[in-house]
DNA sequence: TAGGTATGAATGAACG
DNA sequence: CGTTCATTCATACCTA
């Protein structure tokens, strides 16, 4: 993709580039102050373990919190857990694991929902590449 | 300025500055990629020259994708139709969007329903979580 | 510092 | 429609 162009072509987009670059600069700090005002109203519960994987930029960088990640014990009762029942557990079921693991670490039920969801995706990943051996 | 919003409202808050963040840097990479390619004058494009800047980057980054996503302009449309009137539109209705949406990018019917569908899951989703228990 | 891997989370698509 | 699956994205962590 080869272009040709004109000093006023390249002068719009200056202006375009510009313009965009503060608007997202304004952008992410309405957010942030957003995010901080959340957090002074409501700012407990699962809403507090929610990370966002907003892509950062060379002039905006927004600090984040961590994501979850499970504590040992919780790492533990999670894989016993699937080893007796690789099934995504039902919502009432999560609710009690998620009880019962909230003695071990800061934990919210869609955290142990996805933490079922991606162990089944890890577990069949893996089974996918030991089938490749037997037949190439 | 002290401004109350919705959870859905910061959502939409987020894919903006996603959407700009993504307009700016390629903006900029663009720019520069001109002012090269002003000093070894011209090859030929295949494409149209200028056509908006933010399609064409969007193009190609679509493009590489196996599935379909929205592109920014086609994901603010989507939502604004959604804040409208959060029913599952028509077929009719998804015809017409479709058709709309197309000039910001390549998409398909399916793509349109599954999209409402998805969002107002999302939504329902969100409004469960905010009545959970909170232990901090 | 630059690649590679593991994994939590988001989401398009499909199933029942 | 609600739920599940498959894929992708972003970050954390590791290694050289």
């Amino acid at each position: 993709m080869m272009m040709v162009m004109t000093e006023e072509q390249i002068e719009i987009l200056r202006h375009q580039i510009v313009a965009y670059t503060i608007i997202s600069e304004q952008l992410c700090e309405m957010y942030k102050s957003f995010i901080v005002q959340q957090e002074d109203s409501f700012g407990t519960g699962e809403e507090d373990l929610y990370c966002d994987p907003l892509m950062e930029s060379e002039a905006h960088k927004i600090a984040w919190r961590q994501r979850w990640a499970p504590t040992p014990a919780q790492f533990q009762i999670l894989e016993n857990l699937f080893i007796q029942d690789s099934r995504t557990p039902s919502k009432q079921k999560i609710k009690e694991i998620t009880i019962a693991l909230a003695q071990h670490g800061p934990i919210a039920e869609s955290n142990v929902h996805n933490w079922f969801q991606n162990r089944k995706a890890k577990s069949k990943k893996k089974k996918r590449s030991a089938s490749q051996f037997t037949t190439k």
